[in-house]
DNA sequence: ATGTTTATATGATGGGCATCATATAAAGGT
DNA sequence: ACCTTTATATGATGCCCATCATATAAACAT
């Protein structure tokens, strides 16, 4: 009842990354398990232990792998679009529809960042260096115009990013949502300068869709 | 090995209340155990049936509770120093080190915002209420200046504070969670037209404390 | 003082979980 | 064709949990 080829193990082993990386962010920590991980990646949960050492060792690992899918879909925006258009795409998408109803495929701050402080601390420092990998993306592509300041204006705007999607996500009227996400989206434009519509064409949400 | 005179059950079924309200915040839903609250309120699990039906029904009242509590805390800075003052003690202990070293005191909106989409339908309801309440407070706290804006402004200022928190309590290092508070906290001073420094007196996270 | 009521305690029961021990069957060399 | 290796499956084990059945002992009425 078992194919195989000489590399299926690492594609197997991708693939449970994968399937951690989103069952994490739909289901949250406390929730995510190791039979129902295998499962989505077609596989039983005995298995398990010739991939991974534990538990904690997957999850570290689809951590860094959701932090690094997240920078190449940020990092490709800004190089098709230019800085100013790839950021103001950014925050589009990130306050979108989209992002709000799929966080399993989404930003990791908004979806796991209550819960990080109640991780092993392996764990906590995976999702430590994302953040920061991430801010610093962002604040470099800030306009010229912000200078010495644009750290502290990343930070901030980042902020209101998560707490934005966080917020929606934990309302369940649609509309009501959408006002969320809206006037974050506006008050974000405003203060970094940027134009409120973009050109034509559409918004990802993460690299890997 | 028990004692209890006659409304003594009221008294524990508040303190039962009051254990949750903490342990939610502090431990999420995920975690949080029927045992362990019983705990903490000086009981055994077995008793806790003869207080509610069910889990649910306990975590709903202290859901409900901890945003009343929070609400009582926010209209009393507002009362006693006024609109303008008021909300800027408000967000000043909303992105103090003590509000992030505190979720189990604190507000509801980054410690649970994340595992709400994923609670039984009247959790989230009495959730929603719970933010629909701070949101009009916030907003009747706005200056004049912003005058039809204000639902958008305290939309987008209200997901900046929850961000910004949410992510300070999942950096472990004080000094880098610190500089998130503090670019929060200048960038909102400044786009709600309130002075940077309040005068003396000490800032609660909470008005049960 | 004795018996009834009621608040809390002790001790099941059944389910889910992480982890591990062992079994099976495919690949590849011989 | 056969034997070894290896990827995956089956089936424990022991722990924690929500819920419930039953026991105990305080409070109160008589």
């Amino acid at each position: 009842m078992v194919r195989y080829s000489s590399e299926h193990k690492q594609q197997t082993r991708d693939s449970i990354v994968r399937e951690a990386a989103v069952e994490l962010r739909r289901s949250g920590p406390d929730k995510v398990s190791v039979a129902l991980i295998m499962k989505r990646a077609g596989l039983t949960h005995g298995g398990f232990y010739a991939h991974f050492d534990s538990k904690e060792a997957l999850l570290q690992t689809a951590l860094q792998w959701m932090f690094t899918d997240r920078q190449n879909y940020f990092a490709g925006l800004l190089q098709r679009y230019g800085q100013q258009q790839g950021l103001s795409r950014y925050i589009d998408a990130y306050l979108s529809d989209m992002h709000r109803n799929h966080p399993e495929s989404g930003c990791p701050l908004p979806a796991l960042g209550a819960d990080v402080s109640r991780l092993p601390q392996a764990l906590q420092q995976a999702y430590q260096d994302g953040v920061a990998s991430i801010l610093q993306t962002f604040s470099q592509a800030l306009p010229e115009f912000f200078q010495t300041q644009r750290e502290q204006v990343a930070r901030s705007a980042f902020a209101e990013l998560s707490g934005a999607i966080l917020i929606a996500r934990s309302i369940h009227c649609p509309q009501e949502a959408g006002q969320w996400l809206r006037s974050s989206r506006e008050s974000l434009k405003a203060r970094l300068q940027l134009p409120l519509d973009n050109p034509e064409g559409q918004d990802h949400v993460s690299a890997t869709e």
